[in-house]
DNA sequence: ACCTGAACACCGTTCAAGT
DNA sequence: ACCTGAACACCGTTCAAGT
């Protein structure tokens, strides 16, 4: 059995594997070795430290975001495009929110660079002013990041399905008298849920507060 | 010297204060006990692990939120009262963002119950589903977290005006053909922010959306 | 009740050395 | 160029023991 070489590439698979299966914390330089049949510091040799290696992970998660805008369109269908090709790369990896949470400099993202430029380009045309758009711009990231978090997963795993039967009677075993809302709320858990629908009133509601501050304001100061 | 005794408060103030200066990570149970001449093994007395000191420093900085709404007013009205609650409670904390990531299980802490209980029964009169009102109070929470974070800092201290001296200088050090909105921003780094326009705007932009949407339907499905 | 001491099983990272 | 071995300075946590 010839040892395979190890590449940036195989170390990202593995890594993101792992994260989403246990969560990223359980990425682990000396985990992620011995999944790898390597020694911890053969890691360093391909990146500088665990930073970069989260770096990499949500670079190659983010890399799917092709912006390619249809210049034509008015600002809030340019806007909408922008963030589901957000979406649509996000939601497939349910670790992308903490993953996003464990990279302290998201500039270093060529990917997230891509988008926010994109996205300011449309605010400026949409009459935001640069703090505005800018302000504007991570609300976005955020709300996305915030969706994908909170989507309900239905995608049929026996494990997935008890964690949801526990959140469901944890929620249901609260208070009644001073948690009447969330113990409703808590019925709906048993039902199975629109996933599409989900994502859809989600956009629609991050869209939707855009185009409205950017009718109040009726041109750039 | 006496020593005095340990107690939950001056733990969750110690911690506090550090995760404000250094930050979330810099909270850690030996440096914390360093901090308070105390082995350890002392903190373990107080806090089941470090799940519960985290939980506790959240519900610490959540507890002013006391959401006391004027039942008369109308739904925009009242949800608005709460959200500008939620800002003031976290403002005051740079780390608040970072702590909320720390705490898995939000449901633990009573506060951040009580918040949500009252912004479901604030949405359930706008007319939303039990499932969209969820998935809109979480959308709140995490926007006024985000909110939060992305906020400039500008107190004054010379180290924070050193960061954002070299954020300023990042930027506008970006390839100027790909970014040119990014630099743009970048300018405007250099002169002072207006920090409560900067939540008013954020806030009218997270309650903005949720009444566009619920104008959308007329009523529950 | 409240805290200490010693120990265990983990971390990320550096530095020199191997091939 | 690519990886190993040994070592360092950290973690959170358990368990028995002290007062």
């Amino acid at each position: 059995m010839a040892q395979e070489k190890l590449t940036r590439e195989t170390v990202v698979e593995q890594a993101l594997a792992l994260a989403d299966h246990e969560g990223v914390d359980a990425v682990t330089i000396r985990r992620l070795a011995s999944l790898l049949a390597v020694t911890p510091m053969a890691l360093y040799w391909h990146f500088k430290n665990k930073e970069e290696l989260m770096a990499a992970l949500a670079e190659h998660v983010l890399s799917g975001v092709t912006a390619d805008v249809s210049p034509g369109d008015p600002w809030q269908r340019r806007l909408r495009v922008i963030v589901e090709a957000v979406v649509r790369a996000m939601r497939d990896n349910p670790c992308v929110p903490d993953l996003l949470g464990a990279v302290r400099d998201k500039q270093e993202l060529e990917s997230f660079n891509r988008a926010t430029e994109a996205t300011l380009d449309v605010l400026a045309e949409a009459g935001f002013t640069p703090r505005e758009a800018f302000a504007v711009s991570s609300y976005l990231l955020n709300g996305v990041t915030a969706l994908v978090k909170g989507c309900p997963l239905w995608t049929g795993e026996p494990r997935e399905a008890e964690e949801r039967r526990l959140r469901r009677l944890k929620l249901e075993s609260m208070p009644g008298d001073r948690y009447p809302r969330m113990i409703q709320y808590g019925g709906t858990l048993s039902e199975p849920p629109d996933i599409d629908g989900y994502y859809g009133f989600g956009v629609d509601l991050l869209l939707r507060g855009v185009e409205a501050m950017a009718a109040r304001r009726p041109g750039p100061a």
